[in-house]
DNA sequence: CACAATTCAGTTGTGTGCAACTGAATGACG
DNA sequence: CGTCATTCAGTTGCACACAACTGAATTGTG
């Protein structure tokens, strides 16, 4: 059962296919759902973060979300842009940036409420289904990270001062 | 145990997050991979789909990736520019453009034999483990298309006067 | 205290992904 | 045969992602 290089590769094409096709999928219930908010969907996932949390520099969003700067400071200033949040320069720490939420942020989160219902109406998955999928998918995640850290590309690594 | 709306919100938090880092994390593993071969993932995606074919239809291709044109032309214009594959309308039917690979691109498939065995060793996963995540994922990518195609959104459509 | 290394947000450039549109070619139908 | 709808690739505009960089603030070290 030696699995030749060309099934390997057929295998490739649907495991990879797969999931950029899930996480499409994913995105464009979201993306209708999420309309009625006035939200895409990583806007979305950082109103969840802040929801929670309340105030947050952008440094800790982007931990909790694994996306840096690059990714966050627009997505952050569109927000700003729509009344959601409001960002000021850290008077401790003249370089970090406090995000915090406006009322209006805030009051968005009744609206959303109905969200995560009707994202389990649309896919008829329940609770149980939803944590065990999401177990196997940071399973996923954390082989992926600990590959990555592990082979960032063909040799020159050295990391972890 | 009604799991209030609170919970509910946490919850999608949760899931949210763990299907867009999963995907980024694949991404960013390939990514290293595929440096070596000059393609980022969705170009792999395209060549392993034309690996199989040789020759191919825009329309085809976007069929077999659930990509349209906005995404592929421009792709397939940056593939055409490595001088992977060629382009050129049909004879048959001026609309239509066939995408058939070069030599270049048809000897691009023996460097990419290793690229699965590469993901493969990264992850430690092996072809039944990646079997059963690709079905997975599929249940999960044909529950939200039909998601999608149920609930389209809900109010402002007017598709076609 | 001075000065180099680090941390942080932001910017730039490239490559998707998708909606909406354009324009050309084909097909359907009266 | 002529007109109208449909099909197809391509373009435009917007919003991520991410690498690489900038510049300001802070920290560590001597």
């Amino acid at each position: 059962m030696n699995t030749p290089d060309d099934d390997w590769l057929r295998l490739d094409q649907q495991i990879c296919f797969s999931l950029h096709a899930a996480s499409r999928a994913f995105n464009g219930v979201y993306r209708g759902i999420l309309k009625d908010l006035g939200l895409t969907y990583p806007q979305y996932l950082v109103m969840l973060v802040l929801w929670e949390h309340d105030e947050l520099p952008v440094k800790k969003l982007g931990e909790h979300l694994r996306l840096d700067s690059g990714t966050l400071s627009p997505l952050l200033k569109r927000l700003e842009a729509a009344g959601l949040v409001r960002r000021e320069r850290s008077s401790r720490d003249e370089r970090s940036v406090e995000v915090r939420l406006t009322e209006e942020g805030v009051a968005l989160r009744g609206r959303a409420l109905q969200v995560p219902r009707r994202i389990a109406a649309s896919t008829g998955f329940g609770p149980e289904e939803v944590r065990v999928l999401r177990a196997r998918l940071d399973d996923l995640t954390n082989a992926l990270d600990a590959a990555a850290l592990a082979e960032p590309d063909g040799s020159s690594a050295d990391e972890r001062p």
